[in-house]
DNA sequence: ACTTTCGGCTT
DNA sequence: AAGCCGAAAGT
């Protein structure tokens, strides 16, 4: 309450100083109408235009409440909007009043909260509204008051927006005018609709992701055929390595390996054959992977996973083919020349290993592969050798190891 | 939610 | 130093 007054400030309004405890002095001025005070001299200025404008309005009312019926929301559902005027800033608020219970809501969303909790809390949500899958799931059946049916926020907001009467009174910053107010009003009607489409938006997106069962499911359905397509990969490409390599089969996992582990393959995969042998259709990669592979009940899908792992898809591919596999692993002394020669006579003279693994496709269709056929004469027959077939071994494996297993023979060793 | 106070920046 | 503004604190 100090002395000058400044030519600029109306006559009734005082000017005051305030000093602190620092020493520094602070100017503020009384709005003798409302006892507002301001801190400045552009505060005030700001309040003084709007007010000569807005003044009808103010008058006596700090906070100005407009009320009107909120489209958006059911029936009977109030939209109030709260202006209060800091110095020569406006603002407004905007407030949802439920018409039931009167409680204050500053959103829609919250508005959608309550109905929706409301909604559920009351009575499910007659499927009905299920038709729209996109529209607002339980907003439908929120508003246990009023007709939840104008419940469209999107559709309203349209409306709304363009009826707003965006007059440029809005020059004065925040600081809108009673007419600006209007406008003003709309805006912030419509920045906040905006905000609450969006968000409403991204939460109808939300709850359509949320509630739609579907969606849900699809990522459990997602996520299951993640999980399980490992295991399924496996077993299937053990099935199809059955299917295609029938014969083959055994020496397919036999010369992978051998590949991959190089001076031990063959040991393994010796034994692998025996054991095959034993096993009849048994893959023998189940044994070499024994320690690692239990998941499979079958020891084929054991093989596959180790080749999974293992094996580079490059030289599955190569592998997959049957004949590859089998005159590679021939040559290379995975298989001795007596097994092979059990296998080859297998299927003619032993019609035991046909019987006795009834998954196993027959081994004719091996004979049918002319590839395989020729390449298991050419290394039985017509090329001179041992019974051990250690020239073939030796001739091939260095090449072999040398090239194709280098990396498998790096990571083994 | 609103008001008051304080700190800091600009003039 | 005064004025102004925004943030923080208080009611």
């Amino acid at each position: 309450m100090d002395g000058e007054h400044p030519e600029w400030l109306p006559v009734d309004w005082k000017v005051c100083v305030r000093v602190r405890v620092s020493g520094k002095k602070d100017k503020y001025y009384v709005n003798p109408s409302n006892d507002r005070k301001f801190n400045s001299k552009p505060e005030v200025l700001r309040y003084l235009q709007n007010a000569e404008k807005d003044l009808k309005l103010r008058k006596l009312n700090k906070v100005d409440t407009e009320k009107g019926v909120a489209e958006r929301l059911p029936s009977g559902w109030i939209k109030e909007t709260r202006i209060t005027r800091k110095g020569g800033k406006t603002r407004r608020n905007l407030c949802y009043i439920d018409p039931v219970d009167g409680r204050h809501f500053s959103s829609l969303q919250e508005v959608k909260r309550y109905l929706e909790t409301k909604n559920s809390g009351k009575a499910e949500c007659n499927e009905d509204d299920s038709d729209h899958p996109s529209e607002e799931l339980g907003d439908h059946c929120i508003s246990p008051t009023a007709g939840a049916e104008g419940f469209k926020l999107i559709d309203e907001k349209v409306d709304e927006t363009p009826s707003g009467n965006v007059k440029s009174g809005a020059a004065v910053e925040n600081i809108n005018p009673p007419e600006t107010d209007a406008s003003g009003q709309i805006r912030k009607e419509d920045d906040s609709k905006a905000e609450d489409q969006q968000q409403e938006k991204k939460r109808k997106k939300h709850s359509k992701w949320m509630n739609g069962l579907p969606r849900r499911s699809s990522k459990r359905l997602a996520r299951v055929e993640a999980d399980p397509p490992l295991e399924v990969k496996s077993c299937s490409r053990a099935a199809g390595a059955r299917l295609s390599d029938k014969a083959g089969f055994d020496t397919k996992e036999a010369i992978e390996k051998s590949k991959l582990s190089g001076k031990t393959e063959v040991i393994i995969t010796s034994e692998n054959f025996d054991k095959q042998e034993k096993a009849s259709t048994s893959s023998p990669l189940g044994d070499l992977s024994s320690a690692e592979d239990h998941e499979c009940a079958s020891a084929d899908l054991k093989e596959d996973e180790k080749n999974d792992k293992n094996i580079n898809s490059s030289l599955n591919n190569l592998f997959m083919d049957p004949c590859i596999e089998f005159a590679i692993k021939t040559l290379t002394g995975a298989i001795p020349l007596q097994d092979v020669n059990k296998i080859l006579d297998g299927p003619v003279a032993s019609p035991a290993q046909a019987s006795t693994s009834s998954s196993v496709p027959p081994s004719s269709d091996i004979w049918a592969d002319p590839c395989f056929e020729f390449a298991v004469k050419t290394l039985t027959s017509e090329i001179p050798m041992e019974d051990d077939g250690s020239h073939f071994q030796i001739s091939f494996k260095q090449p072999l190891s040398s090239s194709g297993a280098t990396g498998c023979n790096t990571t083994v060793k």
